[in-house]
DNA sequence: GCATTCGGTTAATGACGACTAACTGAAGGC
DNA sequence: GCCTTCAGTTAGTCGTCATTAACCGAATGC
C-alpha cells in the first residue's frame, strides 16, 4: 500500500489513477457481457477485448473473474440502497409535523421514479444482478443478499405508511413484484422513448403498489 | 422410424413409453438445474445424475445439449401461447353479442390468472425462458420469440377492448411488464403461501394493465 | 429361439478457458 | 541517472466439459 491510495483519500491521484479509469472499463465491458450471454458464457478474454486490453491484464485489477462480478454486483446494491434511501428521505424529512399522508405518497413516488431512473439508466447491471448472482463467491452473495434486504426495507417502510395493515411480508412481496415489473422491460426499449416508457411504468408500478388488497 | 411411433399417434405406446418418461425426467432435471445455475454453468452429467442416469445417456434422447434447452423453452413459450389463447377465448366466446365491457373484463381477468397460476407451479422453467435464451442455438431462438411475440399479442388483444385508444406498443410493453411483476417472485413464495400470493399478484397485475396512462 | 434394436455404460478425444509464469518497458521516487 | 514498481504481454499448465467410440444386455419382432 503506497502512501498516495493509503487510508486518507487525499491526494486526488498521480497519473496512476489511468488504473482506475482502466478498472472501471473493465467493469463496464464485463456488465455489458455479462448481461448479453451469461457469467459463464463470457471469457476473461472476452472482456479484456471488450475494455482494449487482452487476456490476463485483469489480474492486476480483480483477484479473478469471480471477483469482476462481485465488484459489478455489491456496486449496484450498494448504488441503489443509497438512492433508495435517499429518495425515500428526501421527500418526507423525517418526522415532518403531522405525519402528512401527502408526504408519504411523496416518498413513495420517489422511489419509484428513482428505481424506474436506475433501471432505464443502466439496463445490463441490473440484468445481471439477478441473472448471474447464484454465480457470486459465498461472501459477495452475503452481502449482496443483505443489501437487497435492505433495499426491500427500504420500500416496505414507506409503503406500511400507506398500508399500515398489511403485513411484513406483502409489502416486500409488493415491492419485489414491482422492481420486477421495473427491471424487465429495460431490455427492449429504444433509447429514444425512454421517458414516455419512464412515465408508464411508474404509473404502472404505483397502481400494482397500491392495489387493493384481496380478501 | 418404427411403426409403434409411426405418423399417427396411436398405438399408446408399446413398453418402451419408459422412454418418454425418462425423456420428461431429464427435462425436468434440467429445468432445475439450469434455473438454479444457467445453461453454462451446468453439465450434462450434471443433468444426467439429476435423472437417474449419467452422462451421455442423454443422446439418447436429446441431439446434444442445446437441443434439451430448446425442448425446454419451445415447450413453455408452447404451453403459455395454448393456454393464453384459451383463457382469452374462453371468457369471452367470440363475438358475444353487444361487445360487452365486462366480458373484456373477464377476459383480462382470465389471462392474468392463467399467468399467475402458470408461474406458480412451473416457477423454473419460467426463469430458464427469460434467463438463457440466449443460449438457445438460432432455430430455436426463432421459434421461442416468434411463440412469444404472438403471446404477448394476445395479451394486447385483450387490452385494446379496455383501452382502445392506446397505442400497439404500450399494451404490448404493458403486458410484457406484468409479465416481469408476475415472474419476479415465484422463487420467493413458500409452497404454503401460494395461493394468497397468487391473489395479491393477480390484483397488483390488473391494477397496472388499468393504471392511467400518463399524460 | 435368434437377430436386431436400443437405452445405457464407461473410456477416449479435443476444445476451451481460468489462472500462473516469465518477461518487458515505462513511470516515479530518490 | 539508477532502482523499483507495476500495468501489460505472451506462452504455458491443468481442469472441466461436450461430444464420440466401443461395448453390453435386455426387449422386440419374426
Amino acid at each position: 500500500m503506497n502512501e498516495a491510495a493509503s487510508a486518507r483519500s487525499e491526494v486526488p491521484s498521480p497519473r496512476s489513477e489511468a488504473k482506475a479509469v482502466r478498472r472501471q472499463a473493465l467493469l463496464d465491458a464485463a456488465a455489458g457481457l455479462f448481461a448479453a450471454q451469461g457469467f459463464s458464457g463470457v471469457s476473461l478474454d472476452d472482456i479484456g477485448a471488450a475494455a482494449g486490453v487482452s487476456g490476463p491484464a485483469i489480474y492486476r485489477h480483480f483477484a479473478g473473474k469471480q471477483a469482476v462480478l462481485g465488484a459489478l454486483l455489491v456496486g449496484v446494491s450498494s448504488e441503489l440502497l443509497e438512492g433508495g434511501r435517499a429518495a425515500a428521505a428526501g421527500a418526507h424529512p423525517s418526522g415532518a409535523g403531522p405525519d402528512g399522508l401527502a408526504d408519504d405518497g411523496a416518498a413513495l413516488r420517489a422511489l419509484v421514479a428513482f428505481h424506474v431512473d436506475f433501471a432505464l439508466s443502466k439496463p445490463d447491471v441490473i440484468r445481471v444482478q439477478d441473472r448471474d448472482f447464484s454465480s457470486l463467491a459465498a461472501e459477495d452473495q452475503a452481502e449482496v443478499r443483505s443489501l437487497q434486504l435492505e433495499y426491500v426495507d427500504v420500500w416496505a417502510r414507506t409503503l406500511s405508511r400507506l398500508h399500515p395493515e398489511a403485513s411484513a411480508a406483502e409489502l416486500r412481496l409488493r415491492a419485489q413484484a414491482v422492481f420486477g415489473l421495473i427491471n424487465s422491460t429495460p431490455h427492449s426499449v429504444r433509447r429514444t422513448t425512454r421517458r414516455t416508457a419512464g412515465k408508464l411504468l411508474e404509473s404502472m408500478a404505483l397502481a400494482a403498489l397500491t392495489a387493493p388488497a384481496p380478501s
